[in-house]
DNA sequence: TGCACTCATAGCCCCAGGCTATGGCCTCCC
DNA sequence: GGGAGGCCATAGCCTGGGGCTATGAGTGCA
């Protein structure tokens, strides 16, 4: 495990990229010039590469530099969403807008559309609420939050709502499986006839499987667990087949972490759905979140 | 700018909730109990929220701290895909495999195709080279390199090449800016016409775009720019529209920085590819990564 | 030739975060 | 009932990383 590197120390790179010089990017991070220059010196040591060209009229960023600042970028955004998803937990309170989702959406999607809102209202403190579909519905009900956002088709009486998106459950496994190297795709009945590692009863994922599996033969999960990362983590040691939100294991799918199996027969695709209460209009913040999260 | 985590606190959250003990996260992190105890208890301090929940025969995440660890999952993703990254431009020198590859495929695609070499075959030093498209090809040629991936249609004589995927370029503008609320499609005159912050000429991004312009009135460029993220930059501050690999803004445009500006006929499509000697076919390592990157 | 800007070095200082040692709490088992 | 063996927190010590200021060297411009 190669000691991660610092987050501020990397901004500190991306920002001397944009700005052309160290003492620039030392005055954007508050910090002094000598403090800059002593950071970028350890980040270089600690990557091996020459990341900075200084100069007496500025510095510029090597070519390794602009290749490092890119991926560091993409650290920073990732690091950013999980900020600005934790204010909006902690706000719940003072909020002038009230939101309420379910775990996957929540995870994955409600922290950029959070992102898109606050560029366009920078002052309006969210709140967001994380629960069981069914409590998102009660929420939305009892006006505790404007605007709701709930994984599956049932659409609870009293509710207006507006598809947002689609999630397709996956089946992974760890690449050393057999089912990594599967050509033909995988049917249900097997599927189900197999011990997979899954998602609670009760949770979204899990529910949506159950009734995708309604009539088959189904063997006990392997294992049961409480979160979308406990369940890749088992997945990745090897204990057995998982199936998971899309969005939960895009990234690890990307980079070989798991396999995707291909699968036939069997409709693992859920709607997300936005929902609000009947017959009130939404206006403000809520109406201009409800707009980004509809785009396509 | 909401100062940012640490990255060894979030990887102790998520290996609390992996493991289920503070105690054996530490062990894990290589400390000793009393810091990771004290570590986690700044983490919660620093967001606000109650993440663990202590017992004496153990800890559990609470709703917000599995939350939490979810998104700092990602965090930690990108951050070890940066560090791969890292270490195969260092190995050039040692690596069993040598690979070349242009600015857009290496800084958004190789990382993660070397993520999966690693986890196949651990012990395969890997050398990464990026420069541009005609240098990969010389690399190649030169047998400096085993694997090149370039961008572009073009592939020069004596070389075999496999389409490993492909990238759109696309037009981003800042939320702000007038055509972010355009619905008719974009005509490839008025953009050829549009002054634009673009990369510089020699670049891969650039001659599409030059390519594609061909026979149109073209304007001069507002900007160019040596880096994928300096263009971003200047496209966020609202200088002008920009022309960009739909990889390096695909993460922008999510959380709502950029907007994508619909575009109609002007083919900005550009195929990735995987190039190497012509009659030399690939073994060992070279060959496991380019059905990697092969792969749908 | 001075001024304005860059960056690096030197030397000081402080506290964040490491460590060990200890104690309370709970469960399990003898 | 009474260890034994987990868990965690607190206390107190110590070190070093990383902050600061002050200064000097290099370059370009007026």
């Amino acid at each position: 495990m190669s000691a991660l590197p610092d987050l501020d120390s990397l901004k500190l790179l991306v920002d001397v990229g944009v700005l052309g010089s160290l003492g620039q990017a030392a005055k954007a991070a508050g910090i002094a010039q000598p403090s800059a220059s002593k950071r970028v010196a350890h980040l270089e040591r600690r990557l091996g590469l020459p990341l900075v060209e200084r100069t007496p009229r500025g510095s510029t960023l090597t070519a390794e530099g602009r290749m490092v600042a890119g991926w560091a970028a993409q650290v920073l955004a990732a690091a950013e969403e999980l900020m600005r998803a934790v204010q909006a937990v902690r706000h719940g309170e003072a909020a002038h807008l009230r939101v309420a989702s379910s775990m996957t959406v929540a995870e994955y999607l409600v922290p950029r559309w959070l992102g898109e809102l606050q560029n366009r209202e920078p002052d309006v403190p969210v709140g967001l609420d994380v629960v069981n579909s069914a409590d998102v519905a009660a929420r939305v009900l009892a006006e505790d939050v404007e605007l709701g956002f709930v994984e599956g088709p049932s659409v609870p009486e009293g509710l207006d709502s507006r598809v947002v998106g689609t999630d397709r459950l996956v089946v992974v496994v760890a690449p050393g499986h057999p089912w990594a190297r599967r050509r033909t795709a995988l049917r249900g009945a097997e599927l189900a006839a197999t011990p997979l590692v899954v998602r609670e009863p009760g949770s979204g994922t899990r529910e949506t499987l159950d009734v995708a599996f309604k009539g088959l033969h189904q063997a006990s999960p392997r294992l049961e667990l409480g979160s979308n990362a406990a369940v890749k983590g088992a997945a990745q040691a090897g204990a057995a087949p998982a199936v998971l939100s899309g969005y939960a294991v895009e990234a690890d799918v990307a980079t070989g972490r798991l396999v995707e199996v291909p699968l036939a027969g069997v409709n693992l695709v859920r709607s997300l759905r936005a929902v609000w209460r009947r017959g009130r209009p939404l206006t403000g913040p809520a109406a201009i979140l409800l707009a980004i999260a509809s785009r396509p």
